[in-house]
DNA sequence: GGCGGCTATGTTACTCTATAACCTATCATC
DNA sequence: GATGATAGGTTATAGAGTAACATAGCCGCC
């Protein structure tokens, strides 16, 4: 049952940018908190692909968009926000943040997180979520949230391995 | 099957420490690398407790034993040996680390982290490890390397938690 | 024993990531 | 349009990690 996702397979990238956006517009709403400006911009700027963005990058990005300085607490709070409503996760190894492109079911942070390309691919598994649930159950653990971080090369860069190990855009 | 974690019972744990600190120096002994005194007394303070340590942590407590100044490279270049040799793992979400009870075995690096006593226990879940490798390989992914953080609540917390929700030490 | 290369540690300076504290603007509601 | 609440701007600082270079031990060899 091999399936290539998304994020590794020639797709209208535009598509999910405007997926994402309008699924955020509309959870906002339903939850009557405010997706504002910055918030909106902050969550296009990590949509730009499928590889994740540090804050820092993303705060140099508004900077150049708003045409002035942009301090840190500024992205921070935004990122805080979209990270409060699910609309992107974080992922720790790399201190980045990047899209949910599911953000209104409720589900764990699972990542396969390629080391040649740099996407992110996040997954799908209710199963391994529950499978985790029981293992620490068995350690008399209550779970509250999951981070899953799986380092390694996604299906296009395993291909392209011996020629070209180390391009990062 | 439940089975409480001894980083979460009493236990002697003197007794977890000189065995680490031992089975440190055979493997150590037996690659050919050496543990140094300034390697050894890291991973000696890492030990102290089943609690991540952060790397400013672990400087200050070393600069207090060696009554002289210790700078962050010097803490960082033996965590990197450490983390090399298996003999600690790195908790991510924590910016932290901890000593690994099987350094011998090969194995990834899965851990249950209780956000009230801040206690890491680490898994023991061959099976986990495969069944994430199986759903990476659906997707085309090669895995390396996993990070598995479980937040919440350890037996022994989950029970008081409606007395004292923050306690940390 | 003394030389030369290698590994480990010391030292200084810096980058990157994140937050505290305080102030101002905007929005919603009455 | 006053009032309270939320969002964003600003400054400063905390926390985590690394680059670059100097020094000190260690080891094998002559
Ligand atoms: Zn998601
Ligand atoms: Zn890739
Ligand atoms: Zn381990
Ligand atoms: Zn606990």
């Amino acid at each position: 049952m091999e399936h290539t996702p998304i994020a590794c397979s020639h797709h209208d990238h535009n598509h999910c940018i405007s997926d994402a956006l309008e699924a955020a517009r509309q959870l906002c709403l339903g939850r009557g908190v405010r997706l504002t400006d910055l918030r909106l911009q902050v969550l296009e700027l990590i949509w730009q692909n499928h590889k994740p963005l540090g804050a820092y990058t993303l705060m140099e990005m508004l900077a150049k968009a708003n045409t002035r300085r942009v301090a840190p607490p500024t992205v921070y709070r935004a990122l805080d926000f979209l990270l409060e409503q699910g609309l992107i996760h974080r992922i720790n190894v790399l201190n980045a943040f990047i899209g949910c492109p599911s953000p209104t079911t409720k589900h764990q942070s699972h990542f396969l997180i390629c080391r040649a390309c740099g996407i992110a691919i996040e997954l799908n598994q209710p199963e391994l979520s529950q499978q985790i649930i029981g293992v620490a159950r068995d350690a008399g653990f209550a779970v509250e949230t999951q981070s899953l971080e799986v380092s390694g090369l996604c299906a296009n860069c395993a291909g392209n391995t011996e020629h070209s190990e180390h391009r990062h855009e």
